[in-house]
DNA sequence: GCAAAAGTGTTGGCGCTACACCCATGG
DNA sequence: CCATGGGTGTAGCGCCAACACTTTTGC
């Protein structure tokens, strides 16, 4: 690593970014494009034009407090270290037109907020359908490739960690959190087998004996579970996809 | 990400360090000792301290392409880029004493050289055994981490990838690629179902006619295969770790 | 009002597949 | 002694059906 050599990078640029993502809890939503992510567009940017909040990094600042600080500055949104894994850097000479830019991404879990966040900053800022913003090329750089990574991640922690939980709100639904794996899984989840599952990991969800009385809703009240205190899933829960037709 | 700001970030230096994880085939060492380390001795640095290959960026340089320089100038091995895996960034204020340091680092997969390979170059080099190197902590840096990420990062690859047989040679036996799950595991694993996992993986390995004619060891001769063409194991290889004693 | 229908949550069961463990055979 | 192949019991799970509890609809 570092030996003793002169300073030559003066023109390198360290920066961070972030991937919020959350799932929509709407029923009317397809599962697929349950999925969103928090995108940003800057008051000098062109129109339609969007990017993921991020910033360079200021001396002495740890990487994730400038995801934390950025995210906040630009959307409004605070998050906490907790939230926060790192999904990976870039750092490609050319994904930034202007200068050599390195980027940091990291991926943030969020409950879905109930309406489009008020954001009352300088920056415009909401959250998009991923399917959507991967349709239509309208993300800066290579943030493109960034969501998709961060997704992929996601996806990842949900198979053997009781990440899903974060997306959900305190007190959440056995469908609740069986949407969140149908959003990345972007396929449907069998209640029975996936209910069976939940409840065998220890400590990965805990019941609250009561049933939602929300609003008055067709069908059966389900029964309420609030997050338990297991940091990973044991055996990992997975959802095979070879029966599926070829 | 980057807005027109003034450049504030020349005190920042960006490195890659790679990681070049090897599994020494020799029988006669405990599956978890097998999994070695490619580390250096700097010239300037004091004894018993080692150090992941590494350097800094150049100037219009993509990060693979560093890595791939610092390795071999550093250790004398020649690697490919599609050996390299990203592990992930490090840049935590104080990670390097002297200055602002991040650090992206890479993993490579590299069959078992013999002999320690005769490195003449300025710098000591040679494989060291993983756990070896985790419980004495002889590393310099955060390099102790990076290579914990990087054994995770490789064993999670081996499972849906058929990327182990990057540590075998190009001719390799049913018990070779054995041996190096069993080096992530870091336990042993039942010949029999390994066999028919493998085999009902379509091209994952294909075999060539018969025998190692190498040395005569004892017991019947093994079949030889050679790597497959597929880019990934469907379904994935797992190795469940739930009837054992707990 | 009341009954039926429709919608959601929950439980149970059948059958297949994967695999851990064991054993037989071959070189 | 190691490699290879076969066999068996069991756990996980995909799929389906039944049941529970509610709101909505029809008359």
């Amino acid at each position: 690593m570092p030996k003793h050599e002169r300073k030559i990078q003066m023109d390198f640029y360290v920066y961070v970014d972030t991937v919020v993502l959350t799932v929509n809890p709407d029923r009317e939503i397809a599962p697929k494009d349950r999925l969103e992510v928090l995108v940003m567009r800057r008051p000098d940017a062109s129109s339609n034009r969007w990017a993921l909040p991020g910033g360079a990094v200021k001396e002495g600042e740890p990487l994730e407090d400038t995801a934390l600080r950025k995210v906040h500055e630009e959307t409004g949104i605070s998050l906490r270290h907790k939230d926060l894994h790192q999904v990976g850097a870039y750092g490609d000479p050319g994904r930034d037109s202007r200068w050599r830019a390195f980027s940091i991404a990291y991926l943030a879990l969020l409950p879905h907020p109930g309406e489009i966040a008020p954001i009352k900053h300088s920056v415009e800022a909401r959250f998009m359908p991923y399917r959507q913003l991967q349709a239509s090329r309208v993300l800066e750089f290579d943030h493109h490739r960034i969501i998709a990574d961060a997704r992929a991640r996601a996806f990842s922690m949900l198979e053997d960690t009781p990440i899903a939980v974060s997306f959900c709100q305190p007190k959440f639904t056995m469908s609740d959190l069986r949407m969140v794996y149908e959003a990345f899984l972007q396929d449907e989840v069998d209640a029975a087998n996936f209910r069976r599952k939940v409840e065998l990991t220890k400590n990965f969800v805990q019941p609250l004996g009561v049933m939602s009385s929300d609003q008055p809703t067709p069908g059966r009240p389900p029964m309420l579970y609030r997050a338990g205190r297991a940091k990973e899933i044991t055996p990992p829960i997975r959802f095979r996809s070879s029966p599926r037709k070829d």
